[in-house]
DNA sequence: TATTATTTGTGTATATTCGACACTATATTA
DNA sequence: TAATATAGTGTCGAATATACACAAATAATA
Protein backbone atom coordinates (compact mmCIF):
# COMPACT_ATOMS: atom_id res chain seq x y z
CA UNK A 1 0.00 0.00 0.00
CA UNK A 2 1.30 3.49 -0.97
CA UNK A 3 -0.04 7.36 0.19
CA UNK A 4 0.07 9.17 -2.76
CA UNK A 5 0.07 13.19 -2.87
CA UNK A 6 -0.11 16.13 -5.54
CA UNK A 7 3.39 17.52 -3.68
CA UNK A 8 5.83 16.06 -1.70
CA UNK A 9 5.34 15.42 2.07
CA UNK A 10 8.00 14.99 5.11
CA UNK A 11 7.97 12.15 7.05
CA UNK A 12 7.46 13.56 10.93
CA UNK A 13 8.36 11.81 14.25
CA UNK A 14 8.98 12.89 17.14
CA UNK A 15 11.71 12.42 20.22
CA UNK A 16 11.54 12.67 23.32
CA UNK A 17 14.25 13.40 25.97
CA UNK A 18 13.59 12.06 29.54
CA UNK A 19 15.77 13.71 32.35
CA UNK A 20 15.61 12.65 35.34
CA UNK A 21 17.73 12.60 38.77
CA UNK A 22 19.70 9.53 40.41
CA UNK A 23 21.78 9.95 43.35
CA UNK A 24 22.25 13.76 42.66
CA UNK A 25 23.42 13.64 39.13
CA UNK A 26 21.01 14.39 35.99
CA UNK A 27 20.37 11.61 33.97
CA UNK A 28 18.58 10.59 30.20
CA UNK A 29 17.22 7.56 28.78
CA UNK A 30 18.67 6.19 25.42
CA UNK A 31 17.80 3.46 23.18
CA UNK A 32 20.05 1.91 21.22
CA UNK A 33 18.66 1.33 17.73
CA UNK A 34 17.82 -2.13 16.46
CA UNK A 35 17.46 -1.08 12.72
CA UNK A 36 18.67 1.34 10.27
CA UNK A 37 19.71 3.48 9.88
CA UNK A 38 22.14 4.16 12.49
CA UNK A 39 22.05 0.52 13.67
CA UNK A 40 23.28 -0.30 17.13
CA UNK A 41 23.89 3.62 17.98
CA UNK A 42 22.23 5.08 21.03
CA UNK A 43 19.46 7.73 20.30
CA UNK A 44 16.20 9.43 21.83
CA UNK A 45 13.28 7.33 22.14
CA UNK A 46 10.75 8.39 19.62
CA UNK A 47 9.22 7.49 16.10
CA UNK A 48 7.15 8.30 13.22
CA UNK A 49 3.82 9.81 13.56
CA UNK A 50 -0.01 8.26 12.70
CA UNK A 51 -2.53 10.10 10.72
CA UNK A 52 -5.00 9.76 13.58
CA UNK A 53 -2.66 11.26 16.64
CA UNK A 54 -0.92 14.37 17.04
CA UNK A 55 2.59 15.12 18.13
CA UNK A 56 2.07 14.44 21.52
CA UNK A 57 0.06 11.81 21.51
CA UNK A 58 3.10 9.94 19.14
CA UNK A 59 5.48 10.91 21.94
CA UNK A 60 3.17 9.37 24.67
CA UNK A 61 2.96 6.50 22.55
CA UNK A 62 6.27 5.62 21.43
CA UNK A 63 7.83 6.76 24.71
CA UNK A 64 5.60 3.97 26.03
CA UNK A 65 6.29 1.28 23.52
CA UNK A 66 10.11 1.80 23.43
CA UNK A 67 10.75 1.85 27.17
CA UNK A 68 7.59 1.50 28.92
CA UNK A 69 7.06 5.03 30.51
CA UNK A 70 3.82 6.01 30.80
CA UNK A 71 1.75 9.01 32.17
CA UNK A 72 4.59 11.12 32.21
CA UNK A 73 4.26 15.41 31.47
CA UNK A 74 5.39 16.20 28.21
CA UNK A 75 6.45 19.94 26.95
CA UNK A 76 7.47 20.39 23.39
CA UNK A 77 10.71 21.59 23.03
CA UNK A 78 11.60 22.20 19.14
CA UNK A 79 10.94 21.27 15.63
CA UNK A 80 14.11 19.87 13.77
CA UNK A 81 13.47 20.38 10.49
CA UNK A 82 17.30 20.90 8.44
CA UNK A 83 16.80 19.28 5.01
CA UNK A 84 19.28 16.10 5.46
CA UNK A 85 18.82 15.20 9.24
CA UNK A 86 18.14 11.68 8.31
CA UNK A 87 19.51 9.54 5.59
CA UNK A 88 16.45 7.55 4.67
CA UNK A 89 13.90 10.83 3.26
CA UNK A 90 12.93 13.89 4.60
CA UNK A 91 12.15 13.89 8.18
CA UNK A 92 11.46 16.65 10.40
CA UNK A 93 10.85 15.95 14.03
CA UNK A 94 9.31 17.51 16.84
CA UNK A 95 10.88 17.00 20.40
CA UNK A 96 9.30 16.60 23.45
CA UNK A 97 11.01 16.18 27.08
CA UNK A 98 10.04 15.38 30.28
CA UNK A 99 10.98 14.78 34.02
CA UNK A 100 10.18 12.12 35.86
CA UNK A 101 10.67 10.62 39.51
CA UNK A 102 13.93 8.31 39.79
CA UNK A 103 12.06 5.48 41.43
CA UNK A 104 12.55 2.43 39.86
CA UNK A 105 10.92 2.70 36.03
CA UNK A 106 11.23 -0.92 34.22
CA UNK A 107 12.42 -0.39 31.14
CA UNK A 108 10.82 -2.56 28.40
CA UNK A 109 12.41 -2.08 25.17
CA UNK A 110 10.32 -3.32 22.07
CA UNK A 111 11.06 -3.80 18.89
CA UNK A 112 12.51 -0.45 17.62
CA UNK A 113 14.78 -0.35 20.36
CA UNK A 114 17.19 -3.49 21.25
CA UNK A 115 18.21 -1.75 24.63
CA UNK A 116 16.83 1.30 26.74
CA UNK A 117 19.19 2.69 30.02
CA UNK A 118 19.81 5.74 31.82
CA UNK A 119 22.94 8.17 31.22
CA UNK A 120 25.36 10.39 32.70
CA UNK A 121 24.64 13.68 31.24
CA UNK A 122 28.59 14.14 32.03
CA UNK A 123 28.94 10.38 30.10
CA UNK A 124 26.87 10.51 26.77
CA UNK A 125 27.72 8.07 23.93
CA UNK A 126 27.70 9.53 20.10
CA UNK A 127 24.13 9.95 19.14
CA UNK A 128 22.39 9.15 15.80
CA UNK A 129 21.12 11.99 13.44
CA UNK A 130 21.05 15.13 14.93
CA UNK A 131 20.25 13.60 18.29
CA UNK A 132 23.07 15.59 20.40
CA UNK A 133 22.28 18.80 19.27
CA UNK A 134 18.36 18.04 20.35
CA UNK A 135 19.74 16.95 23.28
CA UNK A 136 21.80 20.42 23.81
CA UNK A 137 18.74 22.55 23.67
CA UNK A 138 16.59 20.18 25.78
CA UNK A 139 19.88 20.79 28.67
CA UNK A 140 19.71 24.23 28.24
CA UNK A 141 15.74 24.80 28.08
CA UNK A 142 16.03 22.35 31.57
CA UNK A 143 18.23 24.49 33.12
CA UNK A 144 16.29 28.07 32.53
CA UNK A 145 13.20 26.80 33.40
CA UNK A 146 14.19 25.20 36.39
CA UNK A 147 15.43 29.28 37.23
CA UNK A 148 12.14 30.57 36.55
CA UNK A 149 9.56 28.01 36.65
CA UNK A 150 7.93 24.99 39.42
CA UNK A 151 9.08 22.26 36.74
CA UNK A 152 11.87 20.84 39.09
CA UNK A 153 8.86 19.09 40.90
CA UNK A 154 8.08 16.75 38.24
CA UNK A 155 11.19 15.20 39.51
CA UNK A 156 9.83 14.23 42.57
CA UNK A 157 7.74 10.89 43.67
CA UNK A 158 4.74 10.91 45.75
CA UNK A 159 6.70 11.76 48.69
CA UNK A 160 10.41 13.16 49.30
CA UNK A 161 11.93 15.35 51.88
CA UNK A 162 13.34 18.52 51.65
CA UNK A 163 16.48 17.55 50.80
CA UNK A 164 15.80 15.12 47.74
CA UNK A 165 14.51 18.18 46.27
CA UNK A 166 17.80 20.59 46.79
CA UNK A 167 19.84 17.28 45.02
CA UNK A 168 17.92 17.67 42.23
CA UNK A 169 18.05 21.23 41.73
CA UNK A 170 21.31 20.82 42.56
CA UNK A 171 22.10 18.27 40.06
CA UNK A 172 20.27 20.36 37.20
CA UNK A 173 22.21 23.33 38.62
CA UNK A 174 25.46 21.62 38.97
CA UNK A 175 26.26 23.60 41.81
CA UNK A 176 25.77 23.34 45.69
CA UNK A 177 22.86 25.63 47.49
CA UNK A 178 22.73 26.78 50.40
CA UNK A 179 20.35 24.74 52.67
CA UNK A 180 18.64 26.98 54.70
CA UNK A 181 18.21 29.91 51.68
CA UNK A 182 16.63 26.76 49.28
CA UNK A 183 14.62 25.73 52.10
CA UNK A 184 13.30 29.63 52.49
CA UNK A 185 12.33 29.63 48.31
CA UNK A 186 10.78 26.24 48.05
CA UNK A 187 8.33 26.35 50.95
CA UNK A 188 7.57 30.26 50.07
CA UNK A 189 6.20 29.22 46.76
CA UNK A 190 3.36 27.52 48.78
CA UNK A 191 3.15 24.38 46.70
CA UNK A 192 4.40 21.77 49.28
CA UNK A 193 2.70 20.37 52.07
CA UNK A 194 4.05 17.69 55.29
CA UNK A 195 2.64 14.18 54.44
CA UNK A 196 3.21 13.96 58.52
CA UNK A 197 5.37 11.31 58.02
CA UNK A 198 9.32 11.02 58.42
CA UNK A 199 12.34 9.29 56.65
CA UNK A 200 15.58 8.65 57.11
CA UNK A 201 17.89 5.53 55.67
CA UNK A 202 20.54 5.82 58.31
CA UNK A 203 21.83 6.52 61.86
CA UNK A 204 20.83 10.29 61.82
CA UNK A 205 17.43 12.42 62.15
CA UNK A 206 14.84 11.74 60.04
CA UNK A 207 13.40 14.15 57.70
CA UNK A 208 9.93 15.50 57.06
CA UNK A 209 8.37 13.74 53.76
CA UNK A 210 6.69 16.44 51.88
CA UNK A 211 4.08 15.98 49.14
CA UNK A 212 3.19 18.71 46.11
CA UNK A 213 -0.24 20.22 46.73
CA UNK A 214 -0.99 20.16 43.08
CA UNK A 215 1.10 17.55 41.46
CA UNK A 216 0.29 18.17 37.97
CA UNK A 217 0.45 22.14 37.89
CA UNK A 218 3.82 23.86 36.41
CA UNK A 219 3.91 27.43 37.01
CA UNK A 220 5.99 30.50 35.72
CA UNK A 221 7.08 33.16 38.28
CA UNK B 1 3.17 14.29 -10.71
CA UNK B 2 2.97 12.50 -7.64
CA UNK B 3 4.80 11.59 -4.55
CA UNK B 4 4.00 8.45 -3.13
CA UNK B 5 5.12 6.67 0.27
CA UNK B 6 5.15 3.42 1.97
CA UNK B 7 3.38 5.25 4.77
CA UNK B 8 0.81 8.27 4.86
CA UNK B 9 2.89 11.51 5.24
CA UNK B 10 1.50 15.16 6.62
CA UNK B 11 1.55 18.25 5.28
CA UNK B 12 3.95 20.65 6.42
CA UNK B 13 3.09 24.93 6.82
CA UNK B 14 4.84 27.11 8.22
CA UNK B 15 2.51 30.38 9.76
CA UNK B 16 3.93 33.93 10.67
CA UNK B 17 3.06 35.63 13.32
CA UNK B 18 4.48 39.18 12.83
CA UNK B 19 4.37 41.88 15.66
CA UNK B 20 4.99 45.49 15.66
CA UNK B 21 3.74 48.40 17.65
CA UNK B 22 2.78 51.49 15.81
CA UNK B 23 1.52 54.57 17.96
CA UNK B 24 2.26 52.73 21.48
CA UNK B 25 0.02 50.19 20.03
CA UNK B 26 0.50 46.51 19.80
CA UNK B 27 -0.50 45.46 15.89
CA UNK B 28 -0.03 41.89 13.77
CA UNK B 29 0.25 41.35 10.23
CA UNK B 30 -2.78 39.19 8.86
CA UNK B 31 -3.58 38.26 5.10
CA UNK B 32 -7.06 37.92 3.77
CA UNK B 33 -6.85 34.29 1.93
CA UNK B 34 -7.33 34.23 -1.86
CA UNK B 35 -8.06 30.66 -1.87
CA UNK B 36 -10.32 27.94 -0.59
CA UNK B 37 -10.51 26.96 2.40
CA UNK B 38 -11.49 29.89 4.25
CA UNK B 39 -11.22 32.22 1.28
CA UNK B 40 -11.42 35.60 1.89
CA UNK B 41 -11.15 34.74 5.53
CA UNK B 42 -8.04 37.02 7.69
CA UNK B 43 -4.85 34.09 8.89
CA UNK B 44 -1.65 34.38 9.83
CA UNK B 45 0.91 34.67 6.70
CA UNK B 46 2.51 31.11 5.70
CA UNK B 47 2.56 28.50 3.53
CA UNK B 48 3.94 24.80 2.65
CA UNK B 49 7.29 23.90 3.25
CA UNK B 50 9.03 22.85 0.09
CA UNK B 51 11.60 19.99 -0.07
CA UNK B 52 14.98 21.86 -0.17
CA UNK B 53 14.34 24.24 2.75
CA UNK B 54 13.89 23.81 6.53
CA UNK B 55 11.19 25.01 8.50
CA UNK B 56 12.59 28.60 8.70
CA UNK B 57 13.57 29.31 5.67
CA UNK B 58 9.58 28.25 4.62
CA UNK B 59 9.04 31.15 6.69
CA UNK B 60 11.03 33.58 5.55
CA UNK B 61 10.14 32.81 1.89
CA UNK B 62 6.35 32.81 3.02
CA UNK B 63 6.53 35.88 4.56
CA UNK B 64 8.34 37.17 1.84
CA UNK B 65 5.92 36.22 -0.91
CA UNK B 66 2.75 37.48 1.03
CA UNK B 67 4.01 40.27 2.72
CA UNK B 68 6.88 41.68 1.02
CA UNK B 69 9.01 41.60 4.42
CA UNK B 70 12.02 40.34 4.36
CA UNK B 71 15.74 40.20 6.79
CA UNK B 72 13.75 39.55 9.73
CA UNK B 73 14.63 38.09 13.29
CA UNK B 74 12.73 34.69 13.55
CA UNK B 75 11.90 32.26 16.60
CA UNK B 76 10.28 29.28 16.59
CA UNK B 77 6.66 29.13 18.48
CA UNK B 78 5.54 25.63 18.68
CA UNK B 79 4.44 23.31 16.10
CA UNK B 80 0.43 22.79 15.94
CA UNK B 81 -0.33 19.23 15.04
CA UNK B 82 -3.84 19.00 15.53
CA UNK B 83 -5.59 15.96 13.84
CA UNK B 84 -8.22 18.02 11.84
CA UNK B 85 -6.79 21.50 11.95
CA UNK B 86 -6.98 21.48 8.17
CA UNK B 87 -10.35 20.53 6.09
CA UNK B 88 -8.01 19.63 2.64
CA UNK B 89 -5.66 16.83 4.89
CA UNK B 90 -3.22 16.58 7.35
CA UNK B 91 -1.32 19.26 8.06
CA UNK B 92 0.81 20.44 10.79
CA UNK B 93 2.21 24.05 11.38
CA UNK B 94 5.50 25.49 12.53
CA UNK B 95 4.70 28.73 13.66
CA UNK B 96 7.04 31.42 14.12
CA UNK B 97 7.19 35.23 15.39
CA UNK B 98 8.96 38.17 14.18
CA UNK B 99 8.54 41.46 15.49
CA UNK B 100 9.83 44.41 13.16
CA UNK B 101 10.05 48.05 13.20
CA UNK B 102 6.84 50.01 12.81
CA UNK B 103 8.51 52.02 10.14
CA UNK B 104 6.54 52.29 6.47
CA UNK B 105 6.87 48.45 5.23
CA UNK B 106 4.78 48.30 1.87
CA UNK B 107 2.50 45.47 2.28
CA UNK B 108 2.76 43.58 -1.08
CA UNK B 109 0.63 40.57 -1.14
CA UNK B 110 0.99 37.91 -3.84
CA UNK B 111 -1.16 35.42 -5.13
CA UNK B 112 -1.89 33.89 -2.18
CA UNK B 113 -2.95 36.21 -0.44
CA UNK B 114 -5.31 39.20 -1.48
CA UNK B 115 -4.80 41.54 0.75
CA UNK B 116 -2.35 42.15 3.77
CA UNK B 117 -2.89 44.39 6.25
CA UNK B 118 -2.06 45.27 10.41
CA UNK B 119 -4.38 45.06 12.77
CA UNK B 120 -4.36 46.05 16.28
CA UNK B 121 -4.41 43.18 18.74
CA UNK B 122 -7.24 44.65 20.79
CA UNK B 123 -9.64 44.63 17.57
CA UNK B 124 -9.33 41.45 15.40
CA UNK B 125 -10.98 39.77 12.65
CA UNK B 126 -12.27 36.19 13.31
CA UNK B 127 -9.10 34.08 11.43
CA UNK B 128 -8.90 31.23 10.05
CA UNK B 129 -7.90 27.62 10.58
CA UNK B 130 -6.36 27.76 14.31
CA UNK B 131 -4.54 30.31 13.71
CA UNK B 132 -6.41 32.39 16.99
CA UNK B 133 -4.68 29.93 18.98
CA UNK B 134 -1.77 30.05 17.52
CA UNK B 135 -1.66 33.81 18.18
CA UNK B 136 -2.67 33.39 21.57
CA UNK B 137 0.38 31.55 22.50
CA UNK B 138 2.30 34.03 20.50
CA UNK B 139 0.82 36.71 22.52
CA UNK B 140 1.70 34.89 25.51
CA UNK B 141 5.11 34.30 24.86
CA UNK B 142 6.03 37.38 23.62
CA UNK B 143 4.68 39.22 26.57
CA UNK B 144 7.01 36.73 28.74
CA UNK B 145 10.12 37.50 26.64
CA UNK B 146 9.39 40.48 27.08
CA UNK B 147 10.59 40.80 30.59
CA UNK B 148 13.52 38.11 30.55
CA UNK B 149 15.22 39.07 27.45
CA UNK B 150 16.17 41.67 24.83
CA UNK B 151 13.64 40.85 22.35
CA UNK B 152 11.70 44.00 23.06
CA UNK B 153 15.30 46.25 20.83
CA UNK B 154 13.95 44.23 17.98
CA UNK B 155 11.18 46.47 17.80
CA UNK B 156 13.07 49.68 16.82
CA UNK B 157 14.07 51.10 13.77
CA UNK B 158 18.02 52.24 13.45
CA UNK B 159 17.66 55.17 15.38
CA UNK B 160 15.22 55.76 17.80
CA UNK B 161 14.32 58.12 21.19
CA UNK B 162 14.31 56.13 24.49
CA UNK B 163 10.47 57.78 24.43
CA UNK B 164 9.88 55.57 22.04
CA UNK B 165 11.39 52.41 23.34
CA UNK B 166 9.59 52.70 26.36
CA UNK B 167 6.25 53.37 23.80
CA UNK B 168 7.05 49.83 23.07
CA UNK B 169 7.77 48.28 26.35
CA UNK B 170 4.49 49.63 27.55
CA UNK B 171 2.35 48.61 24.58
CA UNK B 172 3.40 44.82 25.28
CA UNK B 173 3.07 45.19 29.01
CA UNK B 174 -0.22 47.16 28.32
CA UNK B 175 0.47 49.65 30.96
CA UNK B 176 2.74 52.25 31.94
CA UNK B 177 6.05 52.90 33.26
CA UNK B 178 7.97 55.37 35.32
CA UNK B 179 10.01 57.14 32.85
CA UNK B 180 12.85 57.44 35.13
CA UNK B 181 13.29 53.72 36.22
CA UNK B 182 12.87 52.56 32.55
CA UNK B 183 16.05 54.53 31.58
CA UNK B 184 17.83 53.68 34.05
CA UNK B 185 17.31 50.17 33.31
CA UNK B 186 17.41 49.88 29.55
CA UNK B 187 20.84 52.10 30.16
CA UNK B 188 22.10 49.54 32.75
CA UNK B 189 22.09 46.79 30.28
CA UNK B 190 24.68 48.72 28.02
CA UNK B 191 22.99 47.44 25.12
CA UNK B 192 22.32 51.00 23.58
CA UNK B 193 24.27 53.96 22.60
CA UNK B 194 24.00 57.52 21.86
CA UNK B 195 24.40 58.34 17.95
CA UNK B 196 24.97 62.40 18.86
CA UNK B 197 21.89 63.21 16.70
CA UNK B 198 18.62 64.45 18.35
CA UNK B 199 15.12 64.25 17.11
CA UNK B 200 11.65 66.58 17.75
CA UNK B 201 8.90 66.20 15.84
CA UNK B 202 6.91 69.11 17.92
CA UNK B 203 7.34 72.10 19.76
CA UNK B 204 9.48 70.37 22.69
CA UNK B 205 12.79 69.55 23.82
CA UNK B 206 14.26 67.16 21.33
CA UNK B 207 15.31 63.87 22.23
CA UNK B 208 18.62 62.09 21.95
CA UNK B 209 18.40 59.45 19.25
CA UNK B 210 20.03 55.72 20.10
CA UNK B 211 21.13 52.86 18.19
CA UNK B 212 21.45 49.38 19.51
CA UNK B 213 25.09 48.46 19.96
CA UNK B 214 24.60 44.73 18.20
CA UNK B 215 21.53 44.86 16.45
CA UNK B 216 21.06 41.10 15.61
CA UNK B 217 21.40 39.76 19.19
CA UNK B 218 18.33 38.46 21.26
CA UNK B 219 20.14 37.78 25.03
CA UNK B 220 18.27 36.17 28.49
CA UNK B 221 18.67 37.98 31.70
C1' DT C 1 11.23 88.77 21.49
C1' DA C 2 8.72 87.11 25.40
C1' DT C 3 5.52 83.64 26.63
C1' DT C 4 3.48 79.20 26.33
C1' DA C 5 3.25 74.44 25.43
C1' DT C 6 5.31 70.11 25.34
C1' DT C 7 8.47 66.56 25.88
C1' DT C 8 13.24 65.46 27.60
C1' DG C 9 16.19 64.29 31.14
C1' DT C 10 17.71 63.58 35.83
C1' DG C 11 18.45 61.67 41.65
C1' DT C 12 17.16 60.13 46.07
C1' DA C 13 15.01 57.73 49.68
C1' DT C 14 12.52 53.55 50.95
C1' DA C 15 11.05 48.89 50.62
C1' DT C 16 11.97 44.43 49.14
C1' DT C 17 14.64 40.68 47.86
C1' DC C 18 18.83 37.97 47.81
C1' DG C 19 22.82 35.83 49.74
C1' DA C 20 26.03 34.54 53.19
C1' DC C 21 26.61 32.18 57.21
C1' DA C 22 26.72 28.10 62.06
C1' DC C 23 24.70 25.68 65.40
C1' DT C 24 21.23 22.54 67.77
C1' DA C 25 17.95 18.47 67.22
C1' DT C 26 16.97 13.72 66.39
C1' DA C 27 17.35 9.42 65.08
C1' DT C 28 20.45 4.99 64.17
C1' DT C 29 24.24 2.14 65.08
C1' DA C 30 28.13 0.48 67.50
C1' DT D 1 25.46 5.65 76.13
C1' DA D 2 28.57 7.55 72.92
C1' DA D 3 29.38 8.43 68.10
C1' DT D 4 27.70 9.56 63.69
C1' DA D 5 25.14 11.72 60.20
C1' DT D 6 21.62 14.33 58.40
C1' DA D 7 17.52 17.50 59.60
C1' DG D 8 16.08 21.78 60.73
C1' DT D 9 16.28 26.70 61.91
C1' DG D 10 17.19 32.87 61.84
C1' DT D 11 19.71 37.11 61.20
C1' DC D 12 22.21 40.61 59.16
C1' DG D 13 24.16 43.18 55.30
C1' DA D 14 24.13 43.90 50.32
C1' DA D 15 21.92 44.50 46.27
C1' DT D 16 17.92 45.43 43.77
C1' DA D 17 13.50 47.40 42.74
C1' DT D 18 10.15 50.96 43.37
C1' DA D 19 8.02 55.38 44.15
C1' DC D 20 8.21 59.95 43.17
C1' DA D 21 8.87 65.85 41.07
C1' DC D 22 11.04 69.38 38.82
C1' DA D 23 14.30 71.94 35.74
C1' DA D 24 15.94 72.09 30.70
C1' DA D 25 15.30 72.61 25.86
C1' DT D 26 13.05 73.63 21.92
C1' DA D 27 9.07 75.19 18.59
C1' DA D 28 5.03 77.69 18.15
C1' DT D 29 2.51 81.60 19.16
C1' DA D 30 1.28 86.10 20.84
Amino acid sequence: MTYCYEYPHPAVTTDIIVFTVQKGRLKILLIKRAREPFKDTWALPGGFMKMDEDACDCALRELEEETGLKDVYLEQLYTFSTVNRDPRERVISIAYFTLTPSEAITLKPDTDAAEAAWFDMQDLPNLAFDHGEILEMATERLSAKMTYSTIGLQFMPAKFTLSNLQNVYEATANKPLDKRNFRKWILSLDLLEETGEKFSDGPQRPAMLYRLKDPNSVDIF
